[in-house]
RNA sequence: GUCCCCAUCGUCUAGCCCGGUCCAGGACACCGGCCUUUCACGCCGGCGACAGGGGUUCGAAUCCCCUUGGGGACGCCA
């Protein structure tokens, strides 16, 4: 059996979105998990739409994620002469013809057949009339007129529609540029594509591009229409849902293996298993186990997942993206042996990167911020001697040794007759300004001696006697 | 309008192909509780679905039909 040849064709017309992105996972993952090739092109023959920004961000979004591919990327406009011969072998052996219908006509023709209940479908007008080549010709496939076209979907089983209600699409635009559908099934054919994973918004697409494999006389790819991602609303996704871009989950503190495995996840699954790393992926992915129906979007589900994924990861694989975020929230971290200790501390509190920065403010700054209810409730004349209980206890003291520390806090306990709870509030106020923060100990232990009690000492001085 | 696709908890889904082990399992969210120095993690429990109607069958979430609902396509866009 011939190896698979998998591809991601997205136009540049936009940048990659979340539905977007997970055809190009699934294309992938099977082609990695097949050992097969996948391929990257760009589908920019609409000169209007693709711009030269949005590819850059699709190879962007595409680097980020990790998604490697084998061949391209490959640029449709640069490959007009190769779909030119093809329209050219197809009119010459009768396969399409010369179509001088101008739009406004065909444009009225279709609107009073929607109107009439009709199907507003091409009349086939020069079908059969042998027009010659024209400034303003247009060249139109000859769609058989009866049968049916049938094939085997991997994922919707077979499918089948009526020539009937398909009509001659037109394959060479009258500028010259050949449409979509003509490049697709000349860009697959010549690239060796045997299979091709996309939205099933291209499903009624299906039997045209059949056609056009047909009139060449080239074997047909094997087919996998995955279902639609939809937004809360259930409506297809769009730009009114919110953050649409991959790099945009990028921006917010998600971690690439996170937006793949839910991805992945939402359309696809192995059982009961929510957890995948890219290489569990790359093992497991099928076609088979690919859902029927669209799924909507869950972003609190996403944000549950990546919580997942910091938690697995290792500190020193979160250290650059947290620095990232960090600075770009004006907090000047430190060197690698602190602001790993920092990133442990906080990587089972964070569901994203943004935040775990959110939470480490404290730990870089000068001067803490105390929340003014947690100041007000903690930060009392009554608990003045028990800071400096604290103080005292803690001078000294090598607080990287979380046993001495916990001698220490018993010290202050017995001094004070208060239980733990109730000593350990005010210093968590006094060393982070909130009520809300890693444990005490290993907080302490990051911070040093010297930083927890000059923290103290400030509080005690700003607390009204 | 026509054609195509789809239909299990609010959401993602397992189960459906090869009917009985499913008075339907897991996850997110939500609600309780435990753990506990706060938050979080973790653990335990709760809430919660086979769209409706007909068949077929001893028996249907699973097979068939209809209805309804949702999505998609119908371009010299991709």
């Amino acid at each position: 059996m011939a190896a698979i040849v998998t591809r991601f064709p997205p136009s540049p017309t936009g940048a990659l979105h979340l539905g977007g992105a997970r055809t190009a996972l699934f294309n992938w993952l099977y082609a990695r998990r097949m050992g097969g090739r996948f391929i990257f092109r760009l589908e920019d023959t609409d000169v209007e739409r693709s711009k030269q920004e949005y590819t850059d961000s699709i190879i962007e979004a595409m680097k980020w994620l990790g998604v490697d591919w084998d061949d391209g990327p490959f640029y449709q406009s640069k490959r007009t002469e190769i779909y030119l011969s093809f329209i050219e072998k197809l009119v010459q052996t009768g396969k399409a013809y010369y179509c001088t219908c101008s739009q406004q006509t065909l444009e009225e023709k279709r609107e009073q057949a929607l109107k009439t209940g009709g199907k507003p479908k091409y009349d086939g007008l020069c079908r059969e009339k042998g027009l010659p080549k024209t400034a303003d010709a247009v060249v139109r496939l000859k769609t058989p007129l009866a049968g049916k076209v049938v094939f085997d979907d991997a994922v919707k089983g077979t499918v089948a529609f009526s020539n009937e209600e398909l009509d001659d699409l037109v394959i060479c635009r009258s500028d010259g540029t050949p449409t979509y559908h003509l490049a697709v099934v000349v860009d697959d054919i010549t690239m060796g594509v045997n299979t091709v994973i996309r939205g099933d918004d291209h499903l009624s697409n299906t039997p045209r591009q059949i056609h056009i494999y047909q009139a060449l006389g080239e074997p047909l790819p094997l087919y996998a229409h995955v279902p639609m991602v939809l937004g809360p609303d259930k409506k297809r996704l769009s730009k009114r849902h919110g953050a649409r871009s991959v790099l945009e989950y990028r921006d917010m503190g998600i971690l690439p293996q996170a937006l793949i495995n839910f991805l992945v996840r939402l359309g696809w699954s192995c059982g009961d298993q929510e957890f995948f790393t890219a290489n569990e992926l790359k093992e497991k992915f099928n076609l088979e186990s690919i859902g029927r129906s669209a799924g909507v979007f869950d972003p609190q589900k996403l944000l549950d997942i990546n919580g997942d994924h910091i938690r697995a990861a290792k500190v020193e694989d979160l250290l650059d993206g947290f620095r990232t975020f960090a600075s770009k929230q004006g907090l000047a971290t430190k060197d690698d042996t602190f602001d790993l200790a920092v990133i442990e501390t906080l990587k089972i509190r964070a569901k994203t990167l943004e935040e775990m920065a959110q939470k480490a403010a404290f730990y870089y700054t000068d001067k803490v911020d105390y929340e003014q209810k947690a100041s007000e409730k903690f930060l009392t004349p009554q608990n003045r001697p028990v800071l400096e209980a604290v103080v005292e206890a803690l001078d000294g003291l090598d607080v990287s040794d979380l046993k001495a520390q916990e001698a220490a806090f018993e010290k202050v306990m017995e001094k004070t007759g208060l239980g733990f709870g109730k000593i350990a509030q005010p210093v968590r106020v006094a060393l982070t300004g909130s009520t809300a923060s890693p444990g005490l100990f290993e907080m302490i232990a990051v911070l040093g001696g010297e930083t927890t009690i000059r923290r103290i000492n400030d509080t005690i001085g700003q607390i009204k006697a």
